[in-house]
DNA sequence: GCAAGTCCTGGAAACGTTTCCAGTAACGTT
DNA sequence: AACGTTACTGGAAACGTTTCCAGGACTTGC
C-alpha cells in the first residue's frame, strides 16, 4: 500500500505539505498543489482513516441503531438515511439490538470504542431520564419516536417522529365519523413510553372525545410489530373473545394486513363486516386486497430530518431540535360506513 | 478519556503488559493479570479501535454492499446476517449503492481506505471477469447470486443463493401441472447475469420442456424489484398486450402482489380467472389474500451461511466456496386447476 | 536598505495501540 | 557453581496520519 509519505518522496516535498493538499488547507502554491495531485492518482494513494481517526480523535462514522422490529418502514427509513449521511462524506455502521438491551448503554460504549461522530436511534422505548441521555457524549438523533411526556427539556435531545398520538386520534375519528362505535385496537403493548403507548392513548383519547366508552375486551396485544404468526393469532383471540366490533385500528400497517386476513380466515370480510385503519402509509398497503386506509408517515422527509440534523449537530451547525410530521390520511378500501 | 497508559501507570506495569492482558496473551502473571483488569474496570477504560487498527493495518469492519433493492427479503438478510457478525465480535458497515454504480470498483475503494477485513455483496449483477474479482484484495461473499454461468473457477469466489433458474422451472412446472399453457412471466429485466436473467432462463426452460412455444408478448417487464407502481404498470400493460393468459410467474413475491392487484382491477380474480406463483417466500405472502403460492428461500439460512463463510475466510479457516440453496414451495391460494 | 508582513514549506511531536526484542529473576539440571 | 530454561516484564519502534511551530524566501512600506 501506497501511503502519504511514498507521496511525499516522489514529489519531494514534505509529509506534511501532501497532508494540506489532501486536506484542502488553503496555503498551498498551485505548483505543489497539482504535482502531489498527481502523484496521488499515478500511485492510487488511498489514506489510511484509522490513521487519520486516531490523530483526529474522531472517526467519520455515524452509527445506526436500530431495534427489534423489521418493519419494512424501516427499510425505507435507513435506505434515504443511508444515502444522505453517505453523500455527506460520512459512514454508516449498523447495529441491531433486542429488544431487551439498553440502547443508551450500548450507544454509549459503541461511541467511545469506536470514536464515533453520531447515532441515530431507530425505534424502541423513549423514557430516559435526563441522566441517562447525559451518557450519550456524542450528537445523537432518536428517529420515529419523540418525548411527548414532557419531562425532557427540549434542548437536551433531538427527534423526528409523526405526532403518534394526534394520528392515532385521527386513525380513530376516521372510523367514528363513518358510524363506527365499536372499535378494536390492534397494539404492540411491549414497553411503556413507546410508540405503541402514544397510539394507545391516541385511541383511547379519540373514543372518550366522542363519548364511547373504552373497553378493554376490544384491546388486542400483539406483543409484536413485526411477527405477523402473533399478530394474526391475536387478532384471531380478539374474535373469539368478542367479535361485537364493526372496525379495528391497527398501529401498523403490517399489523392490518394480517388482521385482514384473520378476519377474512373467520368469515368476517373487509370493509363490508369490518373496516380497518392503521399507521404507516407502506407502498405495499397500496396493493393488498383490500388497499389499506392508512395514516401516511412522511418517511421520505423523515429520513432526510434525520440525516440532516444529525449532521448539523456534528458539523456545529445546528442545536437540538424536535421534529414532529403530520401523517396524511390515505383513502384505501378497507373502510367504509357501518351499514352502507 | 483514559487510555493504556493510565492503566499502566496505576497498576505500576509497563504499557506492553497492558497490551498483553487485553489481548488475552499467555505470558502474564495470574497477579497482574487481575490487578490490570481491575483498574480498567475502575477507571472504564475503553481501547481505542483507530489506533489498534492503525499498528495492526486491518480493522474489524465487514461492508455489506447492497444493491437497489429494498425488498423486505432483504431485510429480514441483513438482520440475520447483522446478528451473527456482531456475535462474533466484529462491525457491520452498511453501503448502499444504486443500479448504475459497479460494485467491485466500490468495494475495492472501501476495502483498501477503510481497511475492511471482508465484504458481503448484496443484490446486483455477476458478470464479474475473473480480472475484475482480483480487484477486491479481502474475503467476499456474494449473497442472493452465483455464477451459473460457469466462466468462473469455483476457487475464485463464494457465494450464496438458490439455484434460481431451478427455482423458476419449479414454479413453472407447478403452474403446467395445473393445466397451465399461456404463463405469463413477472420480471426486472435490468441487467444481464442477474437473478432476473436466471429465473428467466428458467421460465424458458420449464415452458421449452413441456413443449410450450416461447411468447414474448407473455412477458411483462418492470424494470425494478421494488417500485410497486411500476410493477403495477408493467402488469396493466400485459392485461391489455394480451389478456388471455391463465397464469403468471412473478420472479419476486412483491411482484406478485402488486399484480394480483393489477388483475383485480381489471376484473380478473385470483386464482379463479388467474393463477399465481412467485419466488422469495416473505412471511408478508402467507397474509396477503389470497395467499401466495410461493417459492421459499430459506432466509435464515441462507444469512448464516454468508456471515459463516465470510467469518472463515477472514479467520482463515476455511476456502472460497459456494453454497446453493433449494428453495420450498409453500402452497397458497393463488393457484387452481385450470377450469376448476 | 531594512523591518515587518505574507506566503509557502519542512521538521517533528503527537495520537494510542501492538509487537518485537532484550532482559531479569527464579528454578531445575548437571 | 555454572548454565540452560522458563516465566514474566519493560522498553522502544512502528503504524500513517494531522498539526503545531519555526523558518526561509519574497514582497511591501518606510
Amino acid at each position: 500500500m501506497t501511503n502519504i509519505k511514498d507521496i511525499a518522496q516522489r514529489c519531494g516535498v514534505a509529509i506534511s505539505t501532501v497532508s494540506r493538499v489532501l486536506n484542502d488547507h488553503p496555503d498551498v502554491s498551485e505548483e505543489t498543489r497539482s504535482k502531489v495531485l498527481r502523484a496521488v492518482a499515478e500511485l492510487r494513494y488511498i489514506p489510511n482513516a484509522s490513521a487519520r481517526n486516531l490523530v483526529r480523535t474522531t472517526s467519520d462514522t455515524i452509527a445506526l441503531l436500530v431495534k427489534g422490529v423489521s418493519n419494512p418502514f424501516f427499510a425505507k427509513l435507513i435506505k434515504v438515511i443511508e444515502r444522505e449521511i453517505t453523500l455527506r462524506g460520512y459512514t454508516l455502521e449498523l447495529h441491531h439490538m433486542d429488544t431487551s438491551e439498553d440502547e443508551l448503554l450500548i450507544g454509549a460504549q459503541l461511541a467511545n470504542e469506536r470514536k464515533l461522530i453520531g447515532i441515530l436511534f431507530l425505534g424502541g422505548r423513549f423514557n430516559y431520564s435526563p441522566g441517562e441521555l447525559k451518557l450519550i457524549n456524542v450528537p445523537s438523533v432518536f428517529c420515529t419516536y419523540t418525548n411527548t411526556f414532557g419531562d425532557l427539556d427540549a434542548s437536551a435531545y433531538s427527534s423526528v417522529a409523526i405526532d403518534d398520538k394526534q394520528a392515532a386520534r385521527f386513525a380513530v375519528d376516521t372510523l367514528v365519523s363513518l358510524g363506527h362505535r365499536k372499535i378494536a385496537i390492534l397494539a404492540d403493548n411491549e414497553y411503556d413510553k413507546s410508540i405503541s403507548e402514544l397510539r394507545f392513548q391516541g385511541y383511547k383519547d379519540a373514543l372518550s372525545s366522542h363519548g364511547i366508552p373504552f373497553d378493554p375486551r376490544l384491546v388486542a396485544c400483539t406483543g409484536t410489530f413485526s411477527d405477523m404468526g402473533a399478530i394474526y393469532r391475536a387478532t384471531s383471540d380478539l374474535i373469539a373473545r368478542d367479535s361485537s366490533f364493526t372496525a379495528i385500528f391497527a398501529i401498523a400497517d403490517l399489523m392490518a394486513i394480517a388482521a385482514i386476513k384473520a378476519l377474512s380466515d373467520h368469515g368476517k370480510r373487509v370493509p363490508e363486516d369490518c373496516s380497518v385503519v392503521a399507521i404507516d402509509g407502506l407502498e405495499l398497503s397500496e396493493y393488498t386486497l383490500p388497499t389499506l386506509t392508512t395514516l401516511v408517515q412522511p418517511v421520505e422527509d423523515m429520513g432526510l430530518a434525520c440525516s440532516k440534523t444529525i449532521i448539523e449537530l456534528i458539523e456545529k451547525r445546528g442545536e437540538n431540535r424536535q421534529f414532529t410530521f403530520n401523517p396524511m390520511l390515505r383513502p384505501g378500501g378497507s373502510v367504509r360506513r357501518i351499514g352502507g
